[in-house]
DNA sequence: TCCTTGTTTCGAAGTTCGTCTAATCAGACG
DNA sequence: CGTCTGATTAGACGAACTTCGAAACAAGGA
């Protein structure tokens, strides 16, 4: 298999291998990698990425883990607040989806500009 | 412009958007990132990727920043274990260059299965 | 061999992070 | 209006992380 696909890698070329990286820089994207950077956040955000929908809901979430509702709306305010997530009430629950955007941001970080030249 | 790039994946599909991450994947995973959440790292790593002939030596990177020596080497002994860099002594220097497999495994987790379908 | 330069390891201080319990906020329903 | 359920906020504690200085290790040259 060739496991070759077509992206959106959101911009020209890729920061991490071509560009130089400033220091401001550096630290905003740090935070978003320290918001990753925690095996309870990593399966919400892949819990509520693969949801079918797109979306999940809080108390889906909270009973997938051997953790209290508080520690997992925490984890999801981290999220939410380095823009890997909205979160949206409608009526009683609060329901989640991950912001595409970032996502196809962070793939184009780590996506050489040539990765293998003839 | 269009910002289409055809990228190796390294896999078939995105697993954060796709494919269910049980425990230990996060985990493993989380460690990854926990390795790149942090300013100093992220521009190390730049610093490298992005050096002519793909390698750096730690005596050029040690003066990139306000840090002592000896910091500078946990940082890059943090990259090293998570598999990020490579690190090679050649007489008096060590040398450091990218491992790209890992980059493009980082990419193809932001990959989402089917972004833009022609 | 000894000394000099470059790099890593070790131990410690200060800070940040993850988790909990208790309390508060937002809607829905009698 | 009162109450119940769901979700978040506030405060606190223990663990982990960042950084440093001092010391140990590696390689090269006088």
């Amino acid at each position: 298999m060739s496991n070759l696909e077509l992206v959106d890698t959101g911009r020209c070329c890729a920061p991490l291998t071509g560009l130089a990286l400033d220091e401001s820089e550096a630290a905003e994207l740090a935070g978003v990698f320290k918001a990753l950077a925690d095996p309870v956040r990593l399966r919400l955000l892949n819990l509520i990425a693969s949801a079918s929908g797109g979306e999940a809901c809080v108390c889906d979430l909270t009973g997938a883990f051997d953790l209290t509702a508080p520690t997992i709306s925490h984890h999801l305010k981290v999220l939410r607040q380095a823009g890997v997530i909205t979160g949206e009430r409608r009526g009683t629950w609060v329901y989640y989806r991950a912001v595409p955007e970032s996502l196809t941001r962070l793939a184009g970080l780590f996506t050489p500009p040539v990765p293998t030249p003839a």
